[in-house]
Parts: structure tokens; sequence; C-alpha cells
DNA sequence: TCTCGTTATGACAGCGCTGTCAATTAAGAA
DNA sequence: TTCTTAATTGACAGCGCTGTCATAACGAGA
């Protein structure tokens, strides 16, 4: 049926290990013989046998995508990346869905985590948010000797990690907003497990304490990046009288600004003339939505490409070193110049 | 380091194949020992080695979800349920976008098509639209025999598949409309390719002629299920004199029924007063435009887990059954009476 | 008690590949 | 030419499991 290492030898009148040689690059083989070896694999389309070569080697040639309840579009993203990746180094992507945020103990979470990884032996893990902060599947990961990478914005653990820098976006999207005149500028915190929640929010606080301008407590609501957080939070920063109204909102994410120009269009408040907002992240929403959103694009795709790039490299030496990428503002109709 | 099955065995006082047994509930094992076995793999935490057993049986113990670039919504509750469903079985899933449509001829779709399959081969395939509905990829998986489920409304090929009565749906919202009074009910169509998108505007259709209103060309415009595309479509159907404007919008997914409402917005007409719209799918982006969108809440979730469900089913008789799941119709804020 | 039909268990080969190491060949050096 | 060294190739074991088939143990009936 299938074709196998012995039909390619055969017909290329070597032996297997000569065969085997050609096809993993190994060196010391002749030129001639490697060019023939190829050319009879190509004619037989010959494919070598993963789980054989899995059994040599003890390598799976499977990387897991692990993540728990992340925005679909999150995902999608770091995913492509990373199949993009694993196809470069024929490498395959498994998905590993996990439900440990907020419901699960310590205990628990090591436990589940432990089982998926038992389960199916793979080569290497990518952490996305909020799981590439979590101490339990961090431990486990450690302890069972599972090359990883965190998608965070900053290393932990001697872990590689691949992220951007949050606080100097929240920064400049600040910065923008000061530009535009807006002062009394509100803030919508994202949920406390993501460490790039913490970040955003310091780069906002850096920016307005750098421009001299007070941080108000009545203008910072706490949010869990849901769009139904957001309604909660925009809600709340919004039903003041109106000379203690934002004039703009800075919320952690777009879903949670998306539940901004929602919550103020139900109140009447004119988005962007009374209220300018802007989120961050890019998702496809932030153009769909009217006004468009003002917002941080992520490299969401560059994330998971670089993640998996990281763990495919043939050397072993991914020692906590990081990768910080570039993000990019993108201005849209959400955020005008205060009168 | 890992612990094999042999490591059970002697520590049971038993041959590697009474393990074996065990593992794989075959019968003729004593009850007794099949206990005893049992407890001392638990207790060493003994997981079969995938790529020994694949080999062995010739099995991989691997699903396949193969796409092409649909919404990442879509494909993240297929992919949820699917994994659902590969964990009863203790089966798991790999991810393989691809990128066929449009692009590549016949003869390099299948080409692809079969590289991916010849690289990773895997027990079973699950196809998403609009692959479920490509030619050259069901002549490669039917060339390969590789068991496959397409999640598509209708049977093709003698290959099962999981799907919702798009007809059906489209029509029910089509009589929504129509007893609220509306009569010029514009449509705008989905991408060509999906098979899903010939269904909705039939149900559409038929909707109308059933109560007797003629549908106008002038307000059927074509889209592909993109936001752009339903930009596009929206301009073509409102840019006419008020008194030829449609009173009612059915877009065949929520992104362009998104569009319809933000150009709405742009061209000062008030939805939903003014201009009715309704979507498909029940994104999570209906829930959170605004007004929020009456739409068609489609089992997708389930799509992704009873299409795997068949796949690791041990019989394999899967000829062409073919399951029909539930749609539910969700009134939101988008439409209102006609005054 | 012995025999026969079950049921329970184990020995062993082999799945398709790679690692190790030995054998062969080619290429220089003397 | 002959010896030495390096480059090239192949034989074979073994990765951890399951399938096949032989063997052992167990009961039931004579």
């Amino acid at each position: 049926m299938k074709v196998t290492i012995t039909d390619v030898a055969k017909k290329a009148g070597v032996s297997i290990k000569t065969v085997s040689r050609v096809l993993n690059n190994e060196p010391n083989v002749a030129e001639k013989t490697r060019e023939h070896v190829k050319a009879i694999a190509d004619e037989l389309r010959y494919f070598p046998n993963l789980a054989a070569r899995g059994l040599a080697t003890s390598k799976s040639f499977l990387i897991a995508l692990i993540y728990d309840n992340p925005t679909p579009n999150y995902i999608s993203l770091i995913q492509r990346g990373a199949i993009e990746a694993c196809r470069e180094a024929r490498y395959h992507l498994v998905v590993e869905p996990m439900s440990l945020v907020g419901a699960a103990s310590y205990d628990e979470k090591v436990k589940l985590t432990r089982e998926v990884l038992d389960r199916l032996p793979v080569d290497g893990v990518i952490l996305t948010p909020p799981l590439s902060d979590d101490k339990a599947v961090l431990a486990v990961l450690k302890e069972l000797g599972v090359k990883s990478v965190r998608i965070a914005p900053k290393n932990e653990m001697a872990l590689p990690c691949v992220g951007m820098d949050d606080e100097t976006a929240a920064y400049e999207m600040t910065q923008f907003l000061l530009s535009k005149g807006h002062e009394r500028i509100g803030f919508i915190q994202g949920h406390v497990d993501h460490s790039s929640a913490g970040l955003r929010y310091a780069g906002f606080a850096r920016a307005m304490r750098t421009a001299g301008v007070d941080v108000v407590d009545d203008l910072v609501a706490q949010g869990d990046f849901s769009y139904e957080s957001g309604v909660q939070a925009a809600r709340e920063l919004l039903s003041v009288p109106q000379e203690a109204r934002p004039t703009a909102i800075f919320a952690s994410n777009d879903d949670m600004a998306a539940a901004v120009i929602s919550v103020a269009g139900q109140m009447g408040i004119d988005v962007p003339c009374s209220l300018s907002v802007c989120g961050f992240d890019d998702t496809p929403l932030a153009r769909v939505i009217w006004p468009a959103l003002t917002t941080v694009k992520q490299p969401i795709y560059k994330m998971g490409y670089q993640a998996t790039k990281e763990l495919v490299r043939k050397a072993d030496d991914l020692s906590g070193n990081s990768q910080i990428l570039d993000f990019e503002i993108k201005v849209r109709g959400s955020v005008t110049a205060l009168k």
C-alpha cells in the first residue's frame, strides 16, 4: 500500500540507511547518490512514516498549542502563524484547549496539565495568555522537561517568550489621546490574570504622569477583556454628570472598546464628537464597528510564527531569550481632537 | 525516563501482552488480573506511547481539521467541538489550514491536498466549508481512502456530512421579516463556492414566493461573506431613491449584516427605524454591534463535535449518513415592524 | 480420575524508521 | 605501487507496542 523506505531503497539500489541519510540531510553521502535517491523518493511520492520515525527517535514532530478560552480571533491568528512555522520545519500542530482559569485549584491545574502532556508527548509547547502566566502550568512544563515558548510580554522562569511591549504601546496610545487635547481620560483595565493587562495600565499611567495629568481613580474601571465587562465598565464611567464625564476612554482591548461605543450610543452620547474611544489589539471588529476603532495593532500572527520557529529550531539553547515584536497604532474614526 | 508497558508488566507480574490487553479493553483477561494491572498502570502514571502504538496498528490516533480561510469564530467553534469529541475517544486534533479557494487550479488543489495528507497520515478528516464542497479535495480524499466527514448542509459523493438546514432557516427568517410587514426585502448573497450560500438564497426566495411577494432583482446583491463585500452590497442596495429602498435587508451572514448597519449609519439611515437588518450565523459580533443583530444561530460547536464523533466511531460503516442539526432564530433589536 | 473444550496468558515477530558500528571504497601521501 | 586516512555505505539491533499463535490453567462432564 503505502510506500516505505524499503521500496525507495530497492528501487534506488542502495540500503535503507542511505535513503534515511538522504532524507534527513545527513552528511557523508556522495552527491550523486543523494540526487539519485531524492529523485526516486519524489517519483515514488514517498513520505517517511511519522510514527516509525517518532518511535526510533523518540520525537513526535508535534507541537502543541495550549490555550484557555482566548478570543477566537486571537487564537486563530496565533494558530495560523504557528502552523506556518510548523510546515516549514515539517512539524504538525495539535491544539489543546484547557479550562483552567478561575475554576481550578493549583493542584487541579497541575493534574489537568500533566494529563494533557502525558497523553500526547509533544516536542514543544506554545503557551498563550493567560496560561503563559499560570504558575501551575509552568511548573508542570518544567517538571516534564517539555520545551516551551510563552507568548507573553515579559520573560519568566527562564522560559523564552515572544511578545510585544504592551507598556510602551499603551503609553504611546495615551500620548496620542493627550495630544488630541484629552485630559479626562477614562481607562478600562483587562483581566487580572493577564500580565499584559497590568502592563497596559502601567503604560497609560506613565503617560499621564509624564504629561503632568493626574490619574483619577473614578476614571479607572475594572474589566476582564470581555464585551460584557466592557458594558459594565462603560456604564460606570459614563453614568455621571456630564461635567464629570471623561472626554475619552481607553479600553484595554477592542471588545471592551466596542462595548463603550455601544453603551454610549444607548445613552445618547455621540462617538467620537462627545466621546473619543480607543482600544487595543486591532481585531477585525475594530474596522467593522461604527465609528471604526482607533487601536493598537498587535503582531499576533507573527507571535505564533516566531514562537513556533523557536521551538522547532535544531539548537536546544532556547534558554530564556525573549523576542519583542513591533506594534503599530491604528488611527481611525473613534478618536477626535477635543474642541 | 518515560514509563513503558514493560515497566507496568514487570511490576504487575504479568506479560506485556496482558497489559496491552487490559489497556485496550480486550476480552479474555481474568477480572482480577484486569483490576490489578489497571491499578499498577495508574500508580505508575503510564500512558501508552502513541508512536509505538501507531506503528503497530498503522493508525495515528490523529484527526485532521482541514479548513480554508473561514471566519475565526466559526473555525474556533468547530475546533472546540472536534477536540471535545477527540478527547472522549483519546484522539488528538491537528489543524491544517489550506489556501485553495480561488487561487489554485484543480490540479494544483489536488497536489496541495495530497501533500498535506501524505505528510501526515491521519485516521480521519473533518472538512469545513467551502472545502467540503471542493471537488478536488473530495477526489483526493476518496483516492487516498481517508475516512472523512463533511461539515455541509447536504450529502455529497456518498460522504457523510453534518450540518444544518440552511434553506429552511433562511425561509423562516424571511417569514419573520414578512410577518413584520416588510415586503421590499433586500438580500445579500454569500460566497458562490459555499453551498450554504445558495441554500440560504433559495430559502429566502421560497418564502417570498410562498407569501406571493416578488423577488426584485435590484434588491438582490452579491457578496462573499466578507465584511467588505457587505459594504459594497449595502451601498448598491441603499444608494437609490428613498421610495425604491428596501425596508429590510437580509444578509447571508453576520459580517455582511454588520456592514449594512455601518453603511446605513454613514448614510444617515436609522437602523432599525428606517431599515431592518438581519444576518445569519449568530457570531459574537451579532450581540456586540448596535443595534444587536437578529440572526440565525447555527449549532457550530455541535457540528464539529458530531462530525468528529462520527470519525472516531469504531464502526467503519459511515457511509453517506448525514446529520441535520437544529437552528434557532435569535430575535434582537435590528428588526422592527414596518409602520 | 482423566479427557475435552474453554478461558487466560505469554513468547515472539514485526510495524518503518534511526543509531551504532563495522565494512567497503575512494583519495592522498609516501 | 602500497599504506594511511577519510569518505561512503550497509548490516543489524531496537524504539514500544500489537497481532498471531502456542501454551497453560481451569472447569465440566464421563
